[in-house]
DNA sequence: CTGTTAGCGCTTTCAG
DNA sequence: CTGAAAGCGCTAACAG
């Protein structure tokens, strides 16, 4: 009756062997005589046996499962980066282990922690966005770390060019006649919104144009923001209006959308709309925006995770995934 | 340079204290005089030591982990489920691993892999819709375990009536002078789609009216599957149309939607479409649909698997969450 | 209150 | 090719 506590010792004693030979078949290992191994995996299966991984863990040093660090669980970029996540996984036995971090906890020590309790071979850490000198502490650890969504040379990384998807927008609002356009951005310190805000300039500046203090917020990424800020826009004198609105992410496109149909204001004839992201509700509702390779951000971390882990990386990789401008009809 | 490899026995030489001691403060023990937990906790600072929770699992016999069972990853269901699952985890110090475990393959024997591993606690399976066999292996196993979206007496499960679901949208339908009605399914051996088809002949069937063959389609729940189902119905002799389509997913749903536009029929003077789910795309197309409480339904999820691995359950815990019809634009 | 000593269930030399 | 033994790093009695 001794249930489920079925362990290597059972399976050897009544394989009549040793528990080294039970290891071995269980891994796969070639030097096993096909007779012993046939007998081993036979009692294996009478006794419904399944190894203890927490066990096989710590004895061999390696966890078979990688974690993956968010900031905001399971947003709409966040989806899309894990799919493409798990389908690069999907051939591999890896588990799969998900951390949440908030922004405003002390992010180092909880990765920190995570590396090392050995739980996992590796991480990719998706928008982390941590300062420099946490970046340097967490260089000194051994464990593989790619870092999605975030350009930084002294780690894998892999990421997308904020200043050009920026630029690609406004340089398409221009092209259609635009010249007083307004930039909805998202949280003031973030790096991407840095960086959008500064390809905003950029193209302006090029077109001897400016950005207007008062068409310049800040928000969070997030529908609501983006509706709430549109409104503070539309409180201002109907002189003072832009005739396009560049919002740094699909859902606060979204709520600017709202506020304007709210408003009774046409888009894109009135105003012009152009998103971030190109998050599958984009598609839905046609909304112009800059589409971020999110699936293949998430693919492609995972790829260069594994091949980190098994040690095939000799430098840091470093990849830029090209960004498009996707025209709907809001632009 | 003993870098990374500082373990418990570094720390208790340091503190000049048994590996004992030191393990009580790592957890909490009372019965540490204050003085010795200070200066030990001193030496865990020093040395950044952080312990490796895989020995500290093997060894207390607890993963402080659990495993989400999914079978396709991150649709637009499952996310709004995770969202609950990660919300009600978000206090606890517990790591979610995420399992995705097709539909086609050995559930049975990957999920007892799971439960034999040891890396989880206990187990939420969402929506897996395993036979009564195998349900009845899984038993005899002592990890809790709870069923999400799946009615089954011998597990904790919390669950949604899709025979009730199915029988408010006809009824709605009715209600509106509908008279012919499709119906849109998923796959046919769903165990869902079985039951909303019995609530749809069930209220067809009171009101003397039945659910023509041909206005009966077989798919798979998602947005393909929809436009191609009711492009079939749209190529039957026009008298032949419904007035109504009741689609068993959004998914669906939003794929039947193309179709009409595509055809150019009016939606939903023409032919009005209610669908199922109530996905966050739903609210933005302005889709009449059943709501499914997903958040709550992941919320819930945990809070019971929790409660049931403390051991604070007695019997199998059984909720049916309520559904709800959302009127919006499509009927 | 604290040090010591067994394990937890497996992997991995090391002999043979 | 295979058995025995030494850990992996920590928890949990058990003495004291």
């Amino acid at each position: 009756m001794a249930k489920d506590k079925v362990n290597i010792y059972d399976v050897a004693a009544k394989a009549e062997v040793g528990i080294g030979t039970v290891s071995r078949v269980l891994n796969n290992s070639p030097k096993v005589k096909t007779e012993t191994r046939t007998k081993v995996l036979e009692v294996i299966k009478e006794l419904n046996y399944r190894p203890n991984k927490l066990a096989q863990n710590l004895a061999s040093q390696k966890a078979n499962a990688i974690g993956i660090i968010v900031p905001t669980f399971i947003d709409h970029f966040f989806v899309e980066v894990l799919k493409g996540i798990q389908a690069a996984l999907e051939a591999e036995k890896i588990d799969l282990i998900l951390y949440k971090i908030d922004k405003d906890q002390a992010m180092l020590d909880k990765i920190l922690d995570i590396v090392h309790s050995k739980k996992v071979d590796g991480i990719v850490a998706v928008t982390m966005d941590i300062g420099e000198e946490d970046y340097q502490q967490l260089l000194a650890e051994e464990i593989p770390i790619v870092l999605a969504d975030e350009k930084n040379d002294d780690f894998h990384s892999i990421y997308l060019n904020d200043l050009k998807g920026a630029e690609m927008a406004i340089q398409y609002l221009l092209a259609q006649g635009h010249q007083k356009i307004a930039f909805i951005n998202g949280v003031q310190t973030s790096q991407h919104g840095i960086r959008r805000l500064k390809g905003v300039k950029n193209i302006l500046a090029k077109n001897d144009l400016v950005l207007e203090p008062e068409l310049l917020k800040f928000g969070d990424f997030k529908t609501e923001s983006g509706y709430k800020l549109m409104l503070e826009i539309l409180d201002l004198p109907q002189a003072n209006w832009p005739t396009a609105v560049f919002a740094a992410s699909d859902n606060q496109a979204i709520g600017i959308l709202e506020a304007l149909k709210e408003k009774n204001i046409k888009v894109p004839a009135e105003i012009a709309v152009v998103g971030y992201d190109n998050i599958e509700l984009a598609e839905y509702l046609k909304i112009t925006t800059v589409w971020q390779p999110m699936y293949k951000l998430g693919y492609l971390s995972i790829e260069v995770l594994l091949k980190a882990i098994r040690g095939e990386l000799n430098n840091f990789y470093q990849t830029e995934l090209e960004l498009k401008l996707i025209k709907r009809e809001t632009a």
